[in-house]
DNA sequence: GTTTAGCACTCGAAGCAACAGAGTGCTAAA
DNA sequence: TTTAGCACTCTGTTGCTTCGAGTGCTAAAC
């Protein structure tokens, strides 16, 4: 069967209005949203056509009809008209996401809490981290006689702290051959190097010195593993509260979103800036019944990170995905700018 | 009416099924709980005389009885036999609680896990900080010609970082400078007495450095800022969603819970060592369904924070009591060892 | 050939009666 | 004072009917 141009109309009509109200749409609703006029009769067959071919369907005899995954594919692909962001949402989303300025972590979470006011939807985030990232710098700084923070700067921009507790009093010789040994063994060398493994190795190296600085190094390569995979962002995850239809599930999508790892998958999937998954898309069963729009951002031209919304399938589409592109360029900008001084 | 030993039996019987079953109880249900042995009628007419004195209710005519809150108040105070914490629990939650010595939001962190996970609740904390609390060390770690971290720790061992962008160059007189202002005003002052109004005199009184030093200064009220009011941890708010009887409460609660301010209250209230609230006993409406058990601990003899769960009126008090306690001593303990040196 | 009017049909939602089951309160006997 | 017995009340479930929305099909109109 054939994609007229009618056919398209209605098809589009059909999932605007069902992303409106989330109301299975019927023939006679459809009537005052279309530019042209027919019969309601007429529309019937147009949509049984568009059931038959796969991009409506129905969730019982007599109810109206709802759009498929492939029929929002078909939308988005073709039929959408974006819809940018205004100026004024331009302008207040600017200023909110730079008051994270500085750490990439308060970047982030600044943006992903304005993506989920705007949107509704849960908003997640990945830091501009990679298996690449390497060892900045690493500070201690003692703050009694046997406690100490230890920061540990990494070429991303991320900091991390702990504080950390010695077995033996911190003089200042210790202090001294903890940065010798961290110019020798850790600045520069990538975060993921930083095993327990290797670690064994080095304290043992350290011969007499070696109960006094373990603890230090093993906060260190804590730090060094909560940088690496502590990268996800969560945001807003109480808005899915307000979409009745993910009903049920909605407990498991928030275990689901709670985890980290898968969403970290996720988001360092797509190869493209923007990224839909529709409902049975997505590789993740307790995705299924939600949609999720990720958009990449760069960092000096190179892919970093990505910023995501994960809400129900009848999201506006129109709206939020240029408003995803907006706030990840946005982000990448700013990374851009902050990191290379 | 007076209330007979036989009435006490039968009142925590009452209690400790319904705890444990979540189901309104019948007279007949209580006859094996009993260790005396009476028919049921009479157990209906002792039923009715506890509903008439206030303790038991009926959810409808024909159904068992539920404890009121006046009911597990008695229960509570004058029936319940404390159920101690076996010594393998005690040795488990020991070993997960000072895994996360060394900063004291570290330690609330791990304590509020455990504390989740072992009592299926939702677990809040409070910091052990307060309008006393005072800058102990404040530093500057420059990470990019124009980037800093700024870094601030309290008299409390509460360690707050964050990144700043200055408009000008740092220079190591820049740090100099920093430290040596930090040194006149900050150190050994109230974190509360950073005020705006504070910083802009000082700023104004820096002359000519008042462009290249005035964003650290913002960054630090910031973070003196965010040392004093994000004093509360919450963990486990997804337990919620086992709690069936919550119902439709759930989600404001959970709403209720993210907020902060009015959990800090709650927490900071009560004067005993453990405080219990049950159901109305709360004067916040999104509680009256849910019962609070606050255990506060001591940092050297000092009232200092308090650990809390939240969680369904059925609580398993008898248990949960004696563990709060454990868990909250434990905490002042490993506070009160770390502070002082 | 396409569009429309008309109509029978389907299905879910809502309302209602019947009924079983759990539990009570009361009365009268032990 | 306790107990057995019984009538009563209330909830939850099941099955039935009705209502309405919306469809699909057919036959007539354009």
């Amino acid at each position: 069967m054939e994609m007229t141009q009618r056919k398209q109309k209605i098809l589009a009509a059909v999932v605007e209005s069902y992303i409106r109200t989330g109301e299975p749409v019927g023939s006679k609703n459809l009537l005052g949203e279309l530019d042209f006029s027919v019969s309601s009769a007429t529309i019937r067959n147009e949509m049984a056509d568009l059931a038959e071919m796969g991009y409506l369907e129905q969730p019982h005899t007599s109810a109206g009809r709802v759009p498929t995954t492939l029929g929002y594919r078909y939308y988005i692909d073709k039929l959408m008209n974006k819809l940018e962001p205004t100026e004024e949402d331009r302008k207040a989303i600017a200023k909110t996401v730079s008051s994270g300025s500085g750490d990439p972590e308060q970047l982030l979470e600044k943006a992903g809490e304005v993506i989920a006011r705007l949107t509704g939807c849960a908003a997640v985030s990945t830091m501009p981290l990679g298996e690449k990232a390497t060892v900045r710098r690493a500070e201690i700084v003692p703050v009694g006689t046997r406690t100490a923070m230890i920061v540990l700067l990494t070429s991303a921009g991320t900091l991390k702290s702990k504080a950390c507790r010695s077995d033996m009093p911190i003089t200042p010789q210790t202090v001294e051959r903890f940065y010798s040994v961290c110019a020798a063994h850790f600045v520069g060398k990538p975060l993921e190097d930083i095993s327990t493994v290797m670690l064994q190795t080095l304290v043992a190296s350290l011969g007499e010195h070696a109960l006094e600085m373990s603890s230090f190094f093993v906060t260190l390569a804590d730090l060094a593993a909560d940088a690496l995979s502590s990268d996800v962002l969560l945001e807003g995850q109480s808005n899915l509260f307000n979409h009745r239809e993910l009903g049920g599930n909605i407990i498991e999508l928030m275990e689901f979103l709670r985890k980290g790892e898968p969403i970290s998958k996720l988001l360092s999937k797509g190869k493209d800036d923007i990224d839909i998954k529709i409902g049975t898309e997505n590789e993740y069963k307790q995705l299924a019944n939600s949609s999720v729009i990720i958009s990449h951002y760069d960092v000096n031209g190179s892919r970093s990170g990505a910023l995501g919304i994960i809400g129900p399938t009848r999201l506006n589409y129109a709206k939020l995905i240029p408003y995803m592109q907006f706030v990840s360029g946005l982000v990448g900008d700013i990374l851009s700018e902050s990191i290379d001084d």
